[in-house]
DNA sequence: GGCTGGTAAATTGTTTACAGTTTTCACAGT
DNA sequence: ACTGTGAAAACTGTAAACAATTTACCAGCC
């Protein structure tokens, strides 16, 4: 009897427990960074209602809360565009979460254990298989895991969610496909180094190799756009939405 | 970057040019970091609505946004409660702070010139001036003036948003009065040791130098609220807003 | 051809109305 | 006194209506 009652759940329940604005929000979030939202597109109000079955006053406050969080633009009386991420800016970005990807290696040193150790070399291992078949779309969420995993246990939940909202950020940025520019042996052979940096106890190593990481992430991005010849200077009108093609 | 605060200026003109939103969300932010809306206090929207002239609907806007940024929490049914920083939430502020004016200090080392120099120098000067008065209602918007030109300077405008959003967010803890708990002296010997790091063009050590400085702070109040007897444990329970007054 | 002006459609901004939930408070029963 | 019950009030969630602005389009003119 119950088992039934747990089911069907879906929709009606969950909009009870998650306001409908929560709910809306998460879906917008997720449309721009899979993609059917390109940056600098715009959304329609009225459009996204109905397709949520919502009408325009929940829509409204999900976009104002994603513009809060960087994801969207709204333009007076113009409308709410995808946000878009200058080269410039990506970079900017880069150094934030080099920043903090350092504080995640210092707390984390001070506090490595052997279980946690373990996942993280488990995690390194899955993702040497995979680079291994350069099996891209098996190594991807799990190297975006593992970093996860090292922020999150952390401890810190306010670094945490900051980290989280930094690396989503990166799918506004235009030559989105470029941010993968290092490969996936080089990204693993500095994963190892990594691992063994938090495992020494030595905060200060850990730190500098965590931060290291990003930034050399942020080095093959700008090689990457070098050898595209993308000058790193552009704008961020949302009106200039056709030229997003990446590379 | 200069703030409106200045003038209320006209309500209508500004409508015109800023979201009715915006502006709300402007003014409830400022009610809020000044103080006039207690941490864990409820707002009710009708009242809010009306004492701003305007409607629910664009206030609900404002108040999503001030969620997004961490100002305030929604509940659903319940209504919007001025969010309430723990001890445990604040130290962890304390350390993305650290995490974030370190890479301000990294920057702005590698760019520092004749000119910012003087600047910083001239702040300083008011500072010790002021200290020496153990003036503090000078001293604290000097002291926040010149954290400020270290971060805006460093030239990273993502960094520059998140860090002020961050130094806001201290305004929600609860025990507020002792996160100046330093003192104005020891404070300023900091600032200066903070800056020769900064124009000695040693990168590292302009970074170590600025990230210290924010780690004492968090040390100051560890000590602070261990002077006052207060245990760093409790939750976040918007309910509890009675007990709100600090020391 | 290209520009200007003006009108209609589309879209956003805001208000109002209604539905559902939570809170309040009086009151009966113990 | 204390506790539980059950309206009534207060408030939030959502939808719909109305107002203001922008955009699209087309005719007329240089």
């Amino acid at each position: 009897m119950e088992d039934n009652l747990t089911q069907p759940l879906d929709d009606l329940t969950v909009v009870k427990t998650v306001s409908l604005t929560n709910a809306l929000e998460k879906q917008i979030e997720r449309l721009i960074v899979e993609g059917e939202l390109a940056p600098g597109e715009r959304l329609n109000e009225i459009q996204l209602a109905s397709r949520f079955g919502t009408s325009r006053g929940p829509l409204r406050e999900a976009t104002r809360s994603l513009e809060a969080k960087g994801f969207v633009e709204v333009i007076r009386n113009r409308g709410v565009f995808v946000r878009q991420l200058s080269v410039a800016e990506a970079l900017e970005v880069y150094d934030v979460r080099a920043a903090l990807f350092g504080l995640a290696g210092r707390l984390l040193a001070q506090k490595m254990n052997d279980e946690l150790l373990a996942k993280l070399n488990r995690q390194l291992d899955a993702m040497e298989a995979a680079a291994a078949k350069s099996d891209f779309d098996t190594y991807y969420p799990l190297n975006l895991e593992f970093h996860r995993t090292i922020v999150e246990s952390a401890g810190n939940k306010t670094l945490f969610a900051e980290y989280l909202r930094f690396v989503k950020k990166m799918h506004l940025f235009r030559a989105k496909s470029l941010v993968q520019g290092g490969g996936l042996a080089v990204s693993n052979r500095e994963h190892r180094e990594m691992v063994d940096a938090l495992a020494s106890g030595d905060v200060e190593r850990a730190h500098a190799s965590c931060w290291r990481h990003v930034e050399r992430a942020k080095a093959r991005l700008l090689a990457a756009l070098e050898a595209a010849q993308i000058q790193p200077a552009e704008g961020v009108s949302p009106d200039a939405a056709k030229s997003a093609s990446p590379v």
